[in-house]
DNA sequence: AAGTTCAATGAATTTATATTCAATGAGGTG
DNA sequence: CACCTCATTGAATATAAATTCATTGAACTT
């Protein structure tokens, strides 16, 4: 392997190791050497790949928030699946592949902003998380699709759920191992209520 | 006013300001000298009042588990009933007293155990907060009182989904004041499922 | 009123952790 | 092979925050 494709793949194992101990342990309780020693290399080393723990930390929220696909484009026939495609895909991939629900639970994390430098809160705050779900609550309300409710608040306390039960699970892989997991659907009444 | 009286009240000070700054903030990001500034007083007469930054903290865990009343006793004739009631205790106290807010969400977070000493985290964790509900839904699913699926997991998903509600409220002032509120019944739906 | 206690302070100390740096040697290149 | 680059290390340094402590003066006790 040669010298270069050597060192991306550290600076990814960094990465790796750093995102699952910022989510488990949050931003001031992970300790670069605690990073360090998950990839087995010197404390040293970490400043050879990052400037800094912050710029560590930015680095992640960054691959975030480009990441963060919430689906702009509204193709559904019916509003309901906005959002049930939106949690199908969330779950699938996060419970496929530790990296997506950590990645959810970081960015969390950065907007709720513990302990976390405010201007990466900041960053994390740019996707924004409500504004576009109310507004489709509230054009489907009037068809009946969604329950009855201020839509802000209706949005507002669906997404906290999602967040909330993805915290969770990133801290409790016993659960993902036993298969006892959320639905989607569950979640889904919260805003579409009982018919 | 009594010296007594004057320590009393200069103690439940710090504790008010130390909570509100260790949900907002964190516990590691949580610097003593914030909570000194919060109260007005000098870094030093914090170690008189409490031996730590981790005893304090242990001690509003404590008093998060005593003052938790999950209830217990179960002398409702429907059982959706025992969570409706649970849902609008919480958010009446929670909404009209940030104390009571704070310190749900305190809980949270020190069961996660985001830097939180280990010992302290256990204590958090003595109180049960997933078994007595999912054996409540197993017994009433039996009656079409709950949605069908894994009880465990719709225990799990409804209380990570409250989790995830009163932490965001707690760091959303603007939310509370504008009136757009969760209402418990959305998140019942989640147990109970559209009918 | 004189003496005692103890709340309160701010400066000194300790400790933990991030960050820097000089030294080393294994790859890469001519 | 001889040279150069740069990944890697561990020890040295800087920094920030927790904790201790000697000192002060106001509130109680007698």
């Amino acid at each position: 392997m040669t010298r270069e494709e050597q060192k991306a793949q550290r600076r990814q194992l960094i990465i790796t190791n750093a995102l699952e101990l910022f989510v488990k342990k949050g931003y001031s309780e992970t300790k670069i050497g605690d990073i360090a020693k998950a990839s087995n290399m010197s404390v040293g080393l970490m400043f050879h790949y990052f400037e800094s723990k912050e710029q560590l930390y930015a680095e992640l929220v960054k691959m975030g928030v480009e990441g963060t696909n919430f689906p702009q484009e509204m193709n559904f026939e019916n509003p309901l699946d906005y959002f049930k495609c939106f949690l199908d895909e969330l779950f699938k991939y996060a419970l496929a592949e530790p990296w997506v629900l950590y990645m959810f639970v970081l960015m969390s994390q950065a907007r709720r902003g513990e302990g976390v430098p405010e201007y990466i809160r900041e960053m994390a705050l740019s996707v924004n998380q409500i504004q576009q779900p109310a507004e489709v609550i509230e054009a489907g309300q009037k068809y009946g699709y969604f329950r009855e409710g201020n839509p802000m608040a209706l949005a507002f306390t669906f997404w906290s759920s999602v967040q909330g039960v993805m915290e969770q699970l990133a801290v409790s892989p016993e659960l993902i191992k036993s298969g006892a997991l959320p639905q989607s659907d569950w979640l889904i009444d919260i805003i579409r209520g009982a018919k």
